[in-house]
RNA sequence: GGCCGCGUGGUUCAGUCGGUUAGAACGCCGGCCUGUCACGCCGGAGGUCGAGGGUUCAAGUCCCUUCGCGGUCGCCA
């Protein structure tokens, strides 16, 4: 047989019985059960299959070589004595004719165990990357990648989508997260930057009147890594329409989103459209953070009224004081305490917490401070015994904050609040076009200078005179939340120069500012642009929520550890002198 | 950069209040085994307890320093 194989080692089935095959793969067990008598377990991409080694010689040839060699096996089909319901090739076995060795295994020890390789650690894991992605578990999340990324790309393929590149050697920009750079050899001093994403290159796009723009766009950041956070690089699933509202982008990924979420997910239940809508402040409010779980079914409250005038130091007046609701709790004391003290951990300030008893008294916590108003407490929160309430205090942004980790915390914790086996999306919409800098105390942009002022020029021109606070203005921008992470931002970006320049004006920059930094865009601009909006949702994390993965690096096929190392390729290295030389590029000492 | 956690045969871990020769499981090596499939049984090899210093009669264990990894905050508009 000159083929290297006829069939993969998931196809075998009782129809194969008495037809001769060959297959190939790694030799992932060999069970020995008699002196010259043997099973061994064929893997390869698509499954496994069982040889039976009957005869002496094979016997010595399996015994020669180390497990998680690469072998082909030549021989027949037959029906085994003994099934095993639990391998897709259960019922068949091949018999021999010929074995062959194609690539040997040279370890009989391997860094870990293919099959266990979760379990190892993970700087073992990452520098063999190979090994571990042999492991079916662990290669099971890249394929479901490859999937979801093929789902994409047709769907937005669908909607009408053309899918462009663009650069990935491009210019530094001055804003946001920092960059990589690229030496220029044929420019001394000068550098390439890899893009943090496509955004100028998009909207550009659009403005040469391409209409609807998406890219599965690697993306290239410096910044510290996440359990959620790839160091270094990750992709998006990047668009951009001309001519389109916030609505129309809402609908193309409400349209996208849930089949394949329904289709790929751990979970098959996926929000389906309209997905909810949640102003940002109310979202602060109700869930203490822009990025909601609302899988629970929890609500924060504000009972900075209730408890005014009450000895307890935090609920003192200029606070804000909230509260979460938890009904039918049987939580002890000493597990309260527990979360609590893991919501100070996260948030970094303490929550409070009391119960409404079985007996219909307040009981715990900060309880004996709110005894003088129990009946209004009772009545505003609407408690029934077995409520626990948990409280947070202090200055809004604080209060809120701690409020929402505590809120994912409970939902996680009690049991009945929390409806885990789905996909719940949310918009996030309205958020403020720009915030008063802690350290400048002066007006800046809260999030990114692209996004159109809901208002447009008249509502920078009305802040201009005093007549609204410039803090009440909100952007046409938008976050994309599912289970609790923010998949994606987007917005309607401004792309009339006139009021770019205006909105700089606000936080102090002006036209040559904006022309500085945004050279290509404003130019363009200023030759007539389309209004545009566009988003882009993180492949990556994505791929994550569907795996139900924890960590984004099972979802990256060769991921970089926490320091942004690559273990396997050794990578950064230190490279020739030659190469830097032509580079132009002198390496110092750092100075402690 | 701050804080928290971890670091013990090839791998994953246990190791009590500081006290005899540092254990287990898996893996590996040898032997036995003709229907295994996480095969089973018997035997064996394999350890600078991350590194350095200190306290102590005695340190895997306590203290200090340092390195590595992970988590988290900063950061990521």
């Amino acid at each position: 047989m000159t083929q290297s194989r006829t069939h993969t080692c998931n196809e075998l089935r009782m129809e194969h019985v008495g037809q001769k095959v060959k297959i190939s793969g790694w030799m992932e067990n060999v069970r020995e059960v008699g002196s010259n008598f043997a099973f061994i377990v064929v893997r390869d991409f698509y499954g496994t299959t069982q040889v039976v080694i009957e005869d002496e010689e094979q016997m010595r040839l399996v015994k020669s070589v180390n497990k998680e060699s690469t072998i082909s096996v030549e021989g027949t089909v037959r029906e085994r004595a003994s099934k095993n319901p639990k391998q897709a090739t259960g019922d068949i076995e091949i018999v021999p004719e010929k074995i062959e060795v194609l690539g040997k295994c040279r370890y009989n020890e391997l860094p870990f165990e293919i099959n266990r390789s979760r379990d190892a650690d993970e700087t073992q894991r990452l520098k063999y990357r190979y090994l571990d992605l042999r492991n079916p578990a662990v290669k099971q999340n890249i394929i479901l990648r490859c999937n979801v990324v093929a789902a994409l790309r047709q769907a937005m393929t669908e909607q009408g989508f053309l899918e462009i590149t663009t650069p990935i050697l491009t210019a530094s920009s001055p804003e946001g997260a920092r960059d990589y750079l690229v030496p220029a050899r044929k420019h001394p001093g000068k550098f390439y930057a890899l893009p943090q994403a496509p955004q100028q290159f998009k909207q550009l796009l659009m403005t040469s009147g391409f209409d609807r723009y998406f890219q599965i766009a690697p993306c290239f950041r410096d910044e510290d890594a996440r359990g959620d956070r790839s160091p270094g690089e990750f992709y998006q699933l990047d668009m951009e329409m001309a001519f389109a509202t916030q609505d129309d982008v809402f609908a193309v990924l409400e349209e996208v989103l849930p089949p394949i979420f329904a289709k790929y997910g751990k979970y098959n239940i996926a929000s389906s459209a309209p997905f909810m809508r949640i102003p940002y402040l109310e979202a602060m409010e109700k869930y203490g953070s822009d990025k909601p779980d609302l899988r629970i079914d929890l609500i924060v409250q504000d009972i900075t009224a209730l408890v005014q005038g009450t000895e307890f130091g935090p609920f003192a007046e200029g606070n804000t004081v909230k509260a979460i609701v938890v009904s039918d709790c049987d939580m002890t004391r000493k597990n309260i305490d527990k979360l609590c003290a893991d919501v100070e951990v996260q948030a970094g300030a303490k929550p409070y917490w009391f119960k409404l008893d079985e007996k219909g008294e307040l009981a715990g916590g900060v309880a004996k401070f709110l005894a003088d108003r129990k009946d209004s407490i009772v009545e505003a929160l609407g408690l029934k015994p077995g409520c626990l309430v948990g409280v947070t205090a202090g200055k809004k942004e604080v209060a809120q904050k701690v409020a929402g980790v505590m809120r994912k915390m409970l939902g996680n914790a009690v049991p009945g609040h929390m409806d885990k086996e789905r996909y719940e999306f949310c918009w996030i919409v309205d958020f403020p076009m720009y915030e008063m800098g802690e350290e400048s105390g002066e007006l800046e942009f809260c999030h990114n200078p692209f996004s159109m002022p809901s208002g447009g020029m008249e509502v920078l021109l009305k802040a201009e005179r005093g007549e609204i606070d410039p803090l009440s203005i909100t952007a046409d921008q938008y976050d994309l939340v599912c289970n609790g992470v923010e998949l994606s931002s987007g917005a309607v970006r401004n792309h009339d120069p006139e009021i770019m320049i205006k909105a700089f004006e606000m936080v102090r920059l002006g036209e040559e500012d904006v022309k500085a930094k945004f050279p290509a865009m404003y130019n363009a601009f200023c030759y007539g642009a389309p209004p545009h909006a566009g988003i882009a949702p993180g492949v990556d994390r994505m791929v994550m929520l569907l795996a139900g993965e924890d960590s984004i690096r099972e979802v990256i096929p060769f991921p970089m550890n926490k320091n942004a190392q690559d273990i396997m390729m050794d990578a950064p290295s230190v490279v020739e002198q030659k190469q830097l030389d032509e580079l132009h590029i002198a390496i110092v000492p750092v100075e402690e």
